[in-house]
DNA sequence: GTACACCCTCAAGCTACTAGAGGTTCAACC
DNA sequence: GGTTGAACCTCTAGTAGCTTGAGGGTGTAC
C-alpha cells in the first residue's frame, strides 16, 4: 500500500496533482486508513502511470480519459485509440511545422541584431513589421 | 478612427481579447465617444500589430510588455530586446527538440496499430509501459 | 423612427495544474 | 506512553491568455 507520496515519487507527479486527478474523475477514489489518508494499490500506480505518459507525448486530459475507458474494454476494437494517437500524430505534426517557422524567424531576428540603439534594432523592426517575416507564422500558440 | 471591431479585424484580434490587453495594461486607454465606445488611432494600431505578431512568434505577454517598454526608447542600447529574443529562441530550440522526439514515438505507436482488439492495441501498450519508448520525452507539455 | 449590428461592463469559465493557509495523522524514537 | 516532525488533509485562490455569456446601451442606415 502506498501513500499519496510515495505514489508521486514513482510516477514523478506532484501529490496535489495526484488529487487534482481525483477531483477530476480521471483518478479513482482510493480507499482510506482510519484516520482519513489515502492509500494506493499496484492498479492505480499502473492508472497514474498510463496517465502521466500520455500527458506526456502531449495528450489532453480529456484524451487521457477517451484511452483509459478503452483500455477498460479490452474486447471493443481498437480503431478508437488509433484515431485519437492520429489526431495527436496530425496536431504534433502542425505543431512542428510552426514551430520550425518561428524558429527560422527567430534566428534570422537575432542574427541580423547589430547590438546598437533600439530604434535600430532589427527585433524590435521585425516585430513591427509582419511583411518583413519570410514564413507565415499565423497561429498562435505554436 | 477605429471602432474596436475595425481594429480587431484589421490585425486578426478579437474584440475581447483587445479589452483584455487593455485592462492588464498592455494596451492604453482609448478615447471614447460620447456614448462611452472605444475609438483608436493609428498609434494603437501599430501597438497592436506589433503585439499579435509578438505573440504569434510565441513571445509571452510579460516578454511583449518589455519589448514594448525598449520600443518606446529609441535610445537605449538593444542589448536587452537582443537577449529577450535569444531568451525565445532558446525556448523553441527546447520545445522543437522535445517535440520531435514526441513525433517519432508517435508515429511509432501509430504505425504499429494493427486494427484489432483494444487488448492487443499497441497505442495503449506503449502508454502503458514507458520502457518501450526509444527517445526521452521527460517534459509534459512539449 | 425603428431595426439591428455593434458596443458596453462584469463575472465566470477554460486547461492543467500549482501554491498556500490552517489544521490533522502517522511513524519513529526515547 | 509521549513527543516530534514529516507527511497528510481540505479548501480556496492563483497562473496564462484568453473565451463565453448575461444583460443592457449606442450608432447608423433606411
Amino acid at each position: 500500500m502506498l501513500t499519496i507520496g510515495s505514489l508521486a515519487n514513482k510516477t514523478g507527479t506532484k501529490v496535489q496533482t495526484i488529487r487534482y486527478y481525483e477531483q477530476i474523475g480521471l483518478m479513482p477514489e482510493p480507499g482510506r486508513t482510519e484516520g482519513g489518508q489515502r492509500r494506493y494499490g499496484d492498479d492505480e500506480l499502473d492508472r497514474l502511470a498510463f496517465i502521466r505518459h500520455a500527458r506526456q507525448l502531449g495528450f489532453s486530459l480529456e484524451a487521457i480519459r477517451e484511452l483509459l475507458d478503452l483500455s477498460d474494454h479490452p474486447h471493443r476494437p481498437c480503431l478508437e485509440a488509433d484515431a485519437i494517437a492520429r489526431r495527436q500524430l496530425k496536431q504534433v505534426e502542425q505543431r512542428l511545422a510552426r514551430l520550425e517557422a518561428l524558429h527560422t524567424e527567430l534566428q534570422r531576428m537575432v542574427h541580423e541584431c547589430s547590438g546598437g540603439q533600439t530604434a535600430d534594432c532589427r527585433v524590435l523592426e521585425v516585430l513591427r513589421d509582419h511583411s518583413e517575416c519570410l514564413t507565415d507564422h499565423d497561429e498562435i500558440g505554436a
